[in-house]
RNA sequence: GGUGAGGUGGAUGAGUGGCUGAAAUCAACGGUUUGCUAAACCGUCGUAGGGCCUUAAAGCUCUACCGAGGGUUCGAAUCCCUCCCUCACCGCCA
């Protein structure tokens, strides 16, 4: 959630950028600084108030140890008659705070000077293109067909077991799926990010932090039974993991990477483009997290889209990457970068990775904060990206490198397979 | 699932109604000393929100917080209730 001295310091100008997100509400900045104006003249009386209350408890100790009893019952009446004030006040205060509280988290993170207007994913600006596009083998087909043909990934049993959209991984699909897990997360502990295992349900608290409550819950499991969570991505609790936490300036960047599976109740999604692994409820993705020093969030991010660019580009696949417009970002974002890897057989592009800084958006609301040089308190910058989601590159993978003889992997992966060819 | 114990500041841990926002120790930070390190000594050392003052910072002051929420009381870390969590033992089990 945005800072409220942010919008008290700049109400135009975060009105301004709040309609490069096309936010329909802008009157709610104003609101908001005058239930904050409230919220300080209530605090005020509250606090006089009981401070007088306070005060005459103490005194009421003091006469009740020298016996003047009578002194002591008439400073009684007196708190008595504070005490009625009281109440409406902190009543009045508490309701203050919790709707201040509630319009504050329905607004979106600003966007970055850098994000381009616009409204759908067409008003992406393409940042540029690398690798090169693939020769399609005349009998090229569709990876859900590869994955038939080799026996890798079984739909029709995942259905049986699950439900759709949870595939079955078998053979050598299943441990192409650990050979990228496990290059993944060597290549990314080799950049200097420290391994999680983190667990693939989380709580309430939790789940708040990194923003998929209170609104998108719809997009969760929810196990009922224990009201837990199923994971939608391993940044949830893997961020979290420094909630409420406050770090040394030295501590920074803290650099976290994660494989877990990640589930996704994609309600309301079906059609053209759910076919074979293009969207599932379950999947395989190794994350990377960074919480870093406010000055030095916009250089971590592009530090971060090289280093998810090098990976894609180690794996010889076809790629683009995308700065998100205003209107196709996310709700916590500042500025993301989405990676697209060209699907050779489908002819398409497929997401495999976004990376974003949330600067102090989620750090806010999870109190990730560090002491400055000043021994001030404030709060780092969060970013994170995937490195990477495993479906889409496996469909890539199996399209582009097919040919008469087979499907050819690159040779990053061969030695974590432990062969050339499936 | 059963029984028992317990949740206090970064850690250990004292505190059973007012003098406790919280002892003590350790850790951390700053300094003195030292050829360097260590040791010793001195000092600092929770968070949040108001008010005053200020360009600002600093400073002064008040309020809230001792797992969460509610209650009793003039007054609660301390008493009562509910919930959550942790630990130990037993049972079950990968």
């Amino acid at each position: 959630m945005l800072q409220l001295a942010v919008l008290r310091n700049n109400p135009t100008e975060v009105k301004e950028r709040l309609a490069v997100k096309n936010f329909k509400e802008p009157e709610l900045v104003d609101q908001i600084i005058s239930l904050d104006d409230s919220r300080k003249k209530l605090t005020f009386q509250f606090d006089e108030t009981k401070g007088k209350i306070n005060a005459a408890s103490k005194e009421i100790g003091g006469l009740m140890a020298r016996g003047q009893k009578e002194e002591a019952e008439g400073k009684k009446k007196e708190v008595e008659a504070l005490k009625t004030t009281l109440g409406p006040v902190q009543e009045e205060l508490e309701a203050t705070e919790k709707q201040l509280n509630e319009l504050l988290v329905r607004l979106p993170n600003l966007p970055s000077v850098k994000v381009p207007k616009g409204k759908t994913p067409e008003d992406n600006e393409v940042v540029r293109t690398g690798g090169s596009k693939p020769e399609l083998y005349a009998g090229a087909v569709p990876h859900w067909e590869l994955a038939k043909k080799f026996d890798l990934i079984d739909f029709e049993l995942g259905n049986k077991l699950t439900g759709s959209g949870f595939p079955v991984y078998k053979g050598k699909g299943a441990k192409l799926q650990r050979a990228l897990i496990q290059y993944f997360l060597e290549y990314n502990t080799q950049a200097g990010y420290t391994e999680y295992l983190p667990p693939h349900m989380v709580n309430e608290a939790t789940a708040y932090g990194t923003g998929q409550l209170p609104d998108k819950e719809g997009q969760m499991y929810h196990v009922t039974g224990d009201n837990l969570y199923l994971i939608p991505t391993a940044e949830v609790p893997v961020t979290n993991i420094y909630r409420d936490v406050i770090l040394k300036e030295a501590d920074l960047p803290v650099k976290m990477t994660a494989y877990t599976p990640c589930f996704r109740r994609e309600a309301g999604s079906y059609g053209k483009d759910v076919r074979g692994l293009n969207r599932v409820h379950q999947f395989d993705k190794v994350e990377v997290v960074q919480l870093v020093h406010p000055e030095k969030s916009y250089d971590v991010l592009e530090e971060m889209v090289s280093h998810v660019e090098k990976l894609i580009q180690s794996l010889g696949l076809h790629y683009r990457i995308l700065r998100l417009c205003g209107g196709d970002m996310s709700f916590t974002s500042a500025l993301t970068y989405d990676f697209e890897v060209y699907s050779a057989a489908q002819d398409k592009w497929l997401e495999v990775s976004s990376v974003s800084n949330f600067e102090a958006f989620q750090t806010n609301r999870m109190k990730i904060r560090f002491k400055d040089g000043n021994g001030k308190t404030q709060l780092a910058h969060s970013l994170n990206g995937s490195s990477l989601a495993l479906p889409r590159i496996l469909a890539s993978l199996l399209e582009n490198n097919q040919d008469e003889n087979g499907i050819r992997l690159p040779q990053v992966l061969q030695g974590y397979f432990g062969g050339e060819m499936i």
